[in-house]
DNA sequence: CTAACTGCAAAAACTTTGCACTTTT
DNA sequence: AAAAGTGCAAAGTTTTTGCAGTTAG
């Protein structure tokens, strides 16, 4: 996990790059990704943002969030209608995700380049993100039910 | 690539196992996932079993789709709001899924199995289902744009 | 100054749900 | 006959879009 504040330059750093404006905003939401330890939602995000910015709209959290993928500094997690976002991880790196409380923790399994380097052949794909998902019970709920 | 025929039996012999009845509409729609080539979605299925079955519902293949995705019987790919589903590779395998024209391919690349297991161990977790995505660009995108 | 961004509301898309009716077993 | 399944319509979610007004550079 990056320190923060120097995740936090890094985004800004690459949002003034490509010459994408600082609004008080957009600086929030990236502020708050760079603290996140999580995988915030973007309605999470947005319900955060709204105690500095009541007027933020959810359509704002979602073009900034969009302009930060192409960008590749957020890693997109899709779960079923509800994307979750890791911004301080973008390599890719496996998620694990409970069924049921839908909990989601960093897998430490390491994808091999070279493996994804000959499915890049085979495939005459070139690929662009990685996400690996496993789906399944958290020793919580595994417990519980 | 099963034998459409054999695979189709075998999808029936599963769901006669848990007492699941077998209406018209459900064998059909078994009948199409087995003999399927690709990744069909739940809305290319519904139109095609309405040849047969005009006042099939999206509600019944949805809820059929269910039913096969709980007994590890189909895959389930996630698109943003558009899944796909392999019936005939229920082992997992990686796709890659073109960001462009949304083409689904298999890929060829194994998964570890005790990569896995490190990983149930490291993390607690029990994986159920593991789902590995690579979006990309497909060889004719990457020429076309 | 102007190109980019915000925020509102409406639209879009897929999936789920409730319920009365029908059918399998 | 009873439990399970069907199908319709409506609801539910997340995300996208259009546009007028606002603002960063």
């Amino acid at each position: 996990m990056p320190d923060p504040i120097v995740r936090f330059d890094e985004l800004i750093t690459a949002l003034k790059q490509r010459n994408f404006r600082l609004t008080p905003q957009r600086v929030e939401l990236v502020r708050l990704i760079a603290a996140s330890e999580g995988h915030p939602s973007a309605a999470q995000l947005y319900a955060k943002i709204r105690f500095r910015f009541p007027t933020m709209s959810q359509a704002t959290v979602y073009k900034t969030l969009t302009l930060l993928k192409e960008m590749n500094q957020v890693l997109e997690i899709d779960l079923r209608d509800d994307s979750h976002y890791d911004g301080n991880r973008p390599h890719p790196h496996p998620h694990l995700i409970c069924l049921q409380c839908n909990k989601i923790v960093d897998g430490d399994m390491d994808l091999d380049p070279s493996s994804i380097r000959k499915l890049e052949k085979t495939s005459g794909f070139q690929i662009v993100r990685p996400q690996i998902t496993f789906y399944g019970l958290c020793s919580d709920c595994r417990q519980g039910g």
